[in-house]
DNA sequence: GGAATATTGTTCGCAACTCAAACAATACCG
DNA sequence: CGGTATTGTTTGAGTTGCGAACAATATTCC
């Protein structure tokens, strides 16, 4: 039931459908290869005359190609087709508060090479240090591969029409745009997203198994900040101004403690990493306590430290790690209430921790969901191992191939 | 850039380009009417012969109809399209508290009649009652006319799919199937949805003048309770379990005052008419104050009442209805940052003093918002004068006809 | 008053598409 | 080696958008 855009639509022509079903034959290539032209037939409620035009043509666009033959209980062996990645390259960057990680994949996101560096908060000296890296990345993967863009990450805000950065308080970034000087200095074309959002995009178009499949979800990671990002109908929620998604900074207590983004109470700032090392050491996080925690940014204490000591029965730890699961489940059932999403997929140090927290979490969950049915809302822990953001980063390259044609 | 779904997906056969093709031209005719098929043509980017075949089906169908020629400087005078609404009618039922709301009214949302009557709280008799007040007004309007069904709005969450009332508290309506009873006794379908998100249904497809044409908005309905809907890319956004939009219950303080809901701190119990009233007269709304505002319930003094105390000088009720703009600010701010809407529209009691609240409202809001430009995202206060609820109803069976084909 | 011009709406040949059915190619099996 | 099942291609028919020509109708200019 959507309604038509009158100011904003696209008519049919007379090469639409075939648009439209070359798309469609493409993406059931992409998540069900190797896949035979009659099996695609099938699947599709397609003559195979049809199919074979359209994988005629996906294979002149070079999107696809004809692998092996395949085995067959009785009848003619089908020629299974293969979707085009292995050499279609992808960079992939990732800025971080303290490191930047470099990714060189082909178009599923297989990871081919990896780096990371300390950041240059420098913009001039960033771009500059970043092209050389990238320019001898794929001086060593050798010829006969084509690299079809930069995706880069930030955590901050980040107008992806423009490319702008508007601000990415961890690096102190605000209103600067990297794309053209990038683009520039690579001669590739450049994507830039925030983090929390790409790593949806990542669980949306690179997905793998099981995971696959979902259209309808809020992606939560849990790190320094919280990032998120929400996909309706298969695509992700970008909003007017293309700031969509910050449930990181949506409120739990308008008095609570002071947040990075200068407001107080937000979701992140009972949830982040910071602010649960910080309930364990008894930080101030107040409203009014001191600007920037200074005890906090020296120490090498991570989270992930914490949670082996509740592990290995530190009580205070165990507290503070619940304390963060119970704040986690009110937030989630808030989520919940708001979008309704089909699942919430959640990454980051904490849910290293999930078998401690999760009851926890679902607790504090049905106390705030408002029906019964929402409060079985499936939680998915990704695992930090696979590189969500950098997977993100490559899918803002990769996507625009494979989505849905713009019609009506 | 939206992932097709490869589980439901829609393959295009060889009249899905003409039925895109026809809807695209049926909308424009209903925004534009009246119009010629030479004006359409050129809207539509398409020749005039197509758009000629085009609306000859359309009239077929008895979509349309030609009307008077018009004028032109020189040349053929056009034919104009109309719309045919007037002899397609709905009613539309909104069940409140004390009382419920029945009209009549066209495709377009034209009133053509209005009675209201006190809410029979018992299913059965609820049931009866209505089904026989609808038969009377379709009798009272005559011959010639067609109806094409009933959509009902109640103040609850309702599972739109199966049409079950899940949870209306202000009812005491808990799991009842009143879909299939009315449909029974009217031999009418029925549709039913919940009035916040049917009055964003309104706003979406029943609207008129300048207040058209928005396709990513929030509506807000500030009353008794807090009904919200969401807009994204001109859908309702509706859930797993068809309940998404809850942004009544967002919480804006985790220990605050008691709502409805049974939680506490929810935007709804700092912003509903009751939560400004008890302000005034300093009920007590705290987490741990009396199960019902007895006092309260037996009042008969109205949000509107304290509003025109406010404006003869009433200090205490200025100061009262500031707070509630404060808290209003604050909320929308919070959805700002989720959803970042193109626009949000706001509506209820509280408006009515919307010059006394607006710079309270926006200070609020520029205090939460991430950036500036979601600051300056556009309030736009609605009118409660023309049943913003009942038109939603009415958009229930009206809307589908209209709906873009699902493709690809 | 009549030719030139402008605009609307229809018609017609053409190219592109889906669709059903026939067809060729290829395998297995008794 | 013939029967059968399956894959992939080809072919003709029906539907669509597209461009251009056409008829109908009005105004303007000489």
């Amino acid at each position: 039931m959507r309604k038509i855009n009158t100011r904003d639509f696209h008519v049919a022509t007379r090469t639409t459908s075939r648009d439209i079903n070359r798309h469609i034959a493409l993406n059931l290539i992409r998540e069900h290869q190797p896949i035979s032209r009659a099996d695609l037939a099938r699947r599709m409620n397609l003559t195979r005359g049809v199919v074979s035009v359209l994988v005629h043509e996906l294979i002149a666009q070079d999107l696809i190609h004809e692998g092996a033959t395949g085995e067959a209980a009785r009848g003619r062996k089908p020629t299974f087709l293969h979707i085009r990645t292995h050499d279609r390259l992808v960079v992939a960057v990732d800025v971080r508060f303290t490191r930047t990680y470099l990714m060189l994949c082909d178009f599923s996101g297989r990871q081919l090479a990896i780096e990371t560096y300390a950041t240059v908060v420098s913009i001039p000296e960033f771009v500059k240090d970043l092209a050389a890296r990238i320019r001898k990345l794929l001086k060593r993967q050798g010829p006969g591969f084509t690299c079809e863009g930069i995706g880069l990450v930030v955590p901050g805000m980040v107008d992806q029409r423009t490319g702008k950065i508007l601000n990415a308080p961890a690096l102190g970034w605000r209103d600067v745009d990297i794309r053209t000087k990038l683009a520039a200095a690579t001669g590739l074309a450049v994507h830039i997203e925030n983090s929390g959002r790409a790593s949806a995009l990542a669980q949306l178009w690179l997905a793998r198994g099981e995971a696959i499949g979902e259209h309808n979800f809020v992606y939560i990671s849990i790190s320094d900040g919280v990032g998120t990002g929400v996909v309706v109908n298969g695509e992700l929620l970008r909003g007017r101004d293309h700031i969509a998604g910050e449930f990181g900074h949506m409120p739990l207590n308008l008095d609570g403690p002071r947040c990075m983004c200068g407001n107080s109470g937000c979701w992140e700032a009972y949830t982040s990493n910071l602010a649960t090392v910080s309930r364990y050491f008894g930080w101030n996080l107040s409203k009014d306590g001191p600007k920037r925690l200074e005890d906090a940014e020296r120490s090498s204490f991570t989270v992930l430290d914490m949670i082996s000591r509740a592990r290995g029965g530190d009580a205070k730890a165990m507290a503070a790690v619940l304390t963060t699961g119970r704040f986690l489940g009110l937030g989630i059932a808030t989520i919940i209430n708001l979008v309704n999403p089909d699942c919430i997929y959640l990454a980051g140090e904490i849910t290293t921790a999930w078998n401690l927290i999760e009851d926890t979490v679902r607790e504090a969950m049905a106390e705030r969901t408002l029906t019964e049915a929402a409060t079985r809302t499936p939680i998915r822990v990704t695992s930090t191992q696979e590189y969500p953001r950098l997977r993100g980063a490559a899918a803002l390259i990769a996507a625009p191939t494979f989505a849905a044609p713009r019609v009506a």
